[in-house]
DNA sequence: ATTGGAGTATTGTTCAACAATCCTGTGATG
DNA sequence: CATCACAGGATTGTTGAACAATACTCCAAT
């Protein structure tokens, strides 16, 4: 008797302790975080334009949220660098420069290359989250979805940040990609800007499989020289206001 | 006539644009931003337990600000991961694990080396930076003030973080070593924990101001091993409860 | 063309209220 | 004895209104 017990109760320890420690799934969300993530969604797919500013009352009403909620998403965007506060003014969504774009490459580099080079500590599931990626942009192109490779692409380069197992630094990323995003907004409608990209992703995404991280590392490096002088080019061209 | 209108008009321009463009200096803040500033330094003094519970009835009562301007400097220490938010349950001071001390460091290598080794292109005001930190730290121990010499060991790797000249990483830096210092005040009291780095900071310091950039980098990697294993020891060290 | 000032609109902050949720202690039940 | 149910109290989540402080607009005056 005393062992039947023991061992139901065991067991039934064991069962939940093999659980997988209840993650974000049911993790209820504010109305803020809500409000946050819609306005965030908002700005970095172009519908509202860098440098517009954002009414509390109206967005209050148009949201069906009070001031004080809708204040405190603003604030989690601005942490974000997406909106930017000036006091007793108001907020706006952001408008990124070319020494933002030139920043937010530096950062990339910082976080992007040694994950790279660490490759071989990546488990198998970070590596396969950037293999998928690969084909969900190539699946985008496929079908001439161009708002679907440009999100292909922030999926692609937020797995290969995420090859370093870093909660901090997928955090950073996520943050950096969706400012680098917005920045497309401001210069002068770039459609199939990532679209030429695509391949070297694959090109990098094979080395890595195959375990060169250091080649990967360099066509990332590559890849970014590119980019960014592209990107900084297509901002100072558009430097008219 | 004309001519002297013009002139006094051009001058006036001149002396207003010649003008460093307002910094942060006059920048007014608010008092949600205020009440944040003073919670952390509370937290990283280690005047609030890591793990404690921030009642925003008291803390309002005690700071004098309503539940709505405490609220939103909560959101912003939880932005920092100085706070973690519950929803429902209220915010704690957060109480980092080892795996943060290692995530961190993570994040530390990532940042600080390619500064370092960025050092050829770093400002003579950001070597500066570093040079006084390492003087401020060694002015810190003479006087066998502990507290000081932490205090300089943040802004020391500050400074070296500031070599990238990136305003992100400047930020994403002061967040990193706000949150280490807190991990400090979960481990047994380590006063002197910093003492030993002095020299390390002051080597490391001598090889950037003489150009010896990759011999920097190397010396400052090895600092960063060894002082991950200290600490990542000092808490596996110290789990119990 | 620039300066001053009144009036309006918006933000900053507080307060009070209520709903939703969590925590605690107590008793019932097997 | 352990577990569960449940009521009561405490805390957070969110709203709405109010007022102060600041910025913006427009017009008059020089």
């Amino acid at each position: 008797m005393q062992k039947e017990r023991e061992t139901r109760v065991t067991a039934t320890g064991d069962w939940i302790d093999g659980l997988p420690e209840a993650g974000d799934e049911l993790e209820r969300s504010s109305t803020a975080e809500r409000v946050a993530d819609l306005l965030r969604s908002h700005i970095i797919n172009g519908a509202m334009a860098p440098g517009a500013r954002l009414s509390e009352e109206r967005l209050g009403r148009k949201f069906r949220v009070s001031r004080n909620t809708l204040r405190e998403a603003f604030r989690l965007l601005g942490h974000e660098r997406l909106l930017v506060h000036e006091f007793n003014r108001g907020v706006f969504v952001a408008k990124p420069g070319a020494e933002d774009v030139v920043d937010l490459f530096r950062m990339r580099r910082a976080l992007e290359l040694p994950a790279v080079r660490s490759g071989a500590r990546a488990s198998a599931e970070a590596l396969g989250a950037v293999g998928a990626a690969v084909e969900q942009g190539e699946a985008a192109r496929a079908r001439g979805d161009w708002e679907g490779i440009g999100t292909a692409n922030m999926a692609y380069h937020r797995a290969v940040a995420g090859l370093l197992g870093s909660p901090r630094a997928d955090e950073t990323m996520r943050q950096l990609l969706a400012e680098l995003r917005l920045a497309f907004h401001v210069m002068a409608a770039p459609r199939d800007f990532y679209a030429p990209y695509l391949d070297r992703n694959r090109a990098i995404y094979d080395l890595l499989a195959a375990g060169a991280f250091e080649p990967a590392a360099q066509e990332l490096e590559e890849y970014f020289d590119v980019a960014e002088r592209q990107l900084v080019q297509a901002f100072t061209a558009d430097s008219r206001g």
